[in-house]
DNA sequence: TAAGTCACTTGTATTTTACAAGTCATAAGC
DNA sequence: GCTTATGACTTGTAAAATACAAGTGACTTA
């Protein structure tokens, strides 16, 4: 018996993806773990400053749904890692997209830097 | 003197456009128009459901943003139909990657139509 | 023994979203 | 002329999501 209901909006795929991760800060982390940080603090150091509460809740989620898999780091007292899946990887052009958009409409916003807007999905997968 | 604080949880790209388009129903409606919606009644029908009070807020805030401009279709009593400007045209690319996303990564959602993925955004500019 | 670090949890306030109902201008039918 | 219908909303209130401040637990370091 399955206990967790989806329960999407719609059976459209844009739909979709927004259910799962149309919030306002789960592809932020994902953007931080894009860009090598893996730990609880390394994400709340983000200039965006997302409550810890929040945070704890968005690793929880973005684990259940396949996005996000943590590895423990050190064992007293356990900790883990945060790393992007394949599934997790593959948002990266959703991510280049929406920062292109941004930087060519939104005047008071900052450049995305090269090797981001370059990145593929395979260049981030780690190597360990 | 500037009455409106835009207010960006950061300079980063990423971060500006979900502060602008990032929340639950705004890329649905974009969505909408790029299917060739533009009243109403047209948005409150799709099979998402959004409340009308979120769709009113919604429209006003694209309008305000830039992403959206409305013309009268009627002056007695005075209706509007709602279209994408430029700037709404372009993020065709960020509902393409997050509809190809969801569609590869989520199985219980459906399949983006090929029109759809073969767009662009000169393609959506209504010619009248 | 005391203070510090890291990764959280808990409690409550604020904001956003949801649902139901009502309004307003006008058109259409009887 | 009066009632019903239509389209595009607004208003009121309930529910849910988010924000902020503070606290907890397992250690490590001084």
């Amino acid at each position: 018996m399955n206990t967790n209901t989806p329960n999407y909006r719609s059976e459209c795929p844009l739909s979709t993806a927004l259910d799962v991760i149309g919030d306002k800060w789960s592809l932020l982390v994902v953007r931080d773990m894009c860009m090598g940080k893996a730990r609880y603090g390394d994400f709340l150091s983000s200039p965006e400053g997302i409550p810890t509460n929040i945070l704890a809740n968005r690793l929880r989620r973005l684990e259940e749904t396949g996005i996000v898999e943590k590895k423990p780091y050190q064992i007293k007292p356990l900790r883990y890692e945060y790393f992007l899946t394949t599934k997790g990887t593959d948002l990266l052009p959703v991510l280049q997209q929406l920062a292109i958009w941004a930087h060519k409409h939104v005047p008071e916003c900052g450049t995305p830097p090269d090797w981001f807007l370059d990145a593929k999905p395979d260049d981030l997968v780690k190597n360990h």
